[in-house]
DNA sequence: GGTACTGAGAGAAGAGTAAC
DNA sequence: GTTACTCTTCTCTCAGTACC
């Protein structure tokens, strides 16, 4: 037996200017996530150990399923995701100092911990080379369940930075590597998530498989993403949402939607989340 | 009074550095 | 280039606090 709130994407709803909003700001998009009612009735299922949780009211024992787990680990990928869109889009914004690295292997590399180990070896290498550079990487398995790994890099003197494909190749040392400029894009971090995210609302059912399939190559208290100390991480601050709107000077958001949260058909809460086009 | 939010703690894993 | 060590960061979970 298992107990599920449905989520539903509705049209933006409309936030009465005294509603409090967690705003996260970056040099190109200002982000704000409002939640319509702080107290429901989520909360009357409480865990109990790691495959379970209690219906609060009637005592009932629920077990999670595997696929249960598979969407608990889901959603910290989901998590996970946002965070990363926001500390890119804090760090990144396309600049000629920064650039997209993809680093795979000739022969099938099938453990998390060997890739790891692989890129840490590589950066202590690289930084040895370019020491004002930062990271954030980002381990990815293929369908084929072999990892390749996504690197960002910025130099902090933000000079016109340039790594030749030769001296990448031989740093690296474990097969193919590309290196490409960062595509122009006010919210970068939506840009670059977008290929990630494997909990989008696509309607494919055979890309939904395969990325479902691709999170169970994760292990358990796997790190999506990792940065070098020179990251700055996004910190959000609350006001209310009438101090927002004067915040970007009264502009529509450039993209918004409104997820609002069911038990049994009966809206419980509605979380609205909205981008603006950072003006200031 | 009930419940969501937030922060803290534990454990695991990664980053950075120094020594060899 | 490798290893060992310390410090930091991340995931996961829970309990206290603030809010409705």
């Amino acid at each position: 037996m298992s107990k599920e709130f449905q989520t539903k994407k509705v049209p933006t709803a409309v936030i009465p200017d005294d509603k409090l909003s967690k705003v996260y700001l970056s040099p190109n998009i200002i982000e704000a996530v409002t939640v319509d009612k702080r107290s429901c009735n989520i909360r009357k299922f409480k865990r109990v150990g790691k495959n379970a949780c209690v219906n609060m009211s009637t005592g009932e024992y629920i077990e999670f399923s595997k696929n249960e787990n598979l969407q608990s680990k889901q959603a910290h990928f989901k998590k996970a995701a946002n965070d990363l869109r926001r500390i890119i889009n804090l760090n990144f914004i396309g600049d000629c100092s920064e650039k997209f690295i993809t680093l795979t292997y000739c022969n099938r590399m099938e453990d998390y911990n060997n890739a790891s180990e692989d890129f840490k070896k590589f950066w202590s290498l690289f930084k040895y080379r370019y020491p004002n550079c930062e990271y954030i990487r980002i381990l990815e398995p293929q369908e084929s369940g072999s990892w390749h790994i996504h690197v960002l890099i910025k130099d902090k003197t933000k000079k016109n930075f340039y790594v030749k494909h030769e001296v990448l190749s031989s740093l690296w040392g474990h097969g193919k590597v590309w290196i490409k400029n960062l595509p122009f894009s006010e919210n970068f971090g939506a840009y670059f998530c977008a290929q990630f995210n494997s909990t989008d609302n696509s309607n494919e059912e055979s890309k939904a498989i395969q990325k479902g399939k691709r999170i169970d190559y994760y292990p358990s208290n796997f790190k999506f993403y990792t940065c070098s100390k020179g990251i700055e991480k996004p910190k959000p601050i609350v006001m209310s949402h009438g101090e927002l709107k004067r915040l970007v000077n009264y502009q529509e958001p450039c993209y918004a939607y409104t997820n609002t949260i069911a038990d049994n058909d009966v809206v419980v809460n509605s979380i609205t989340f909205e981008q603006y086009l950072n003006a200031v």
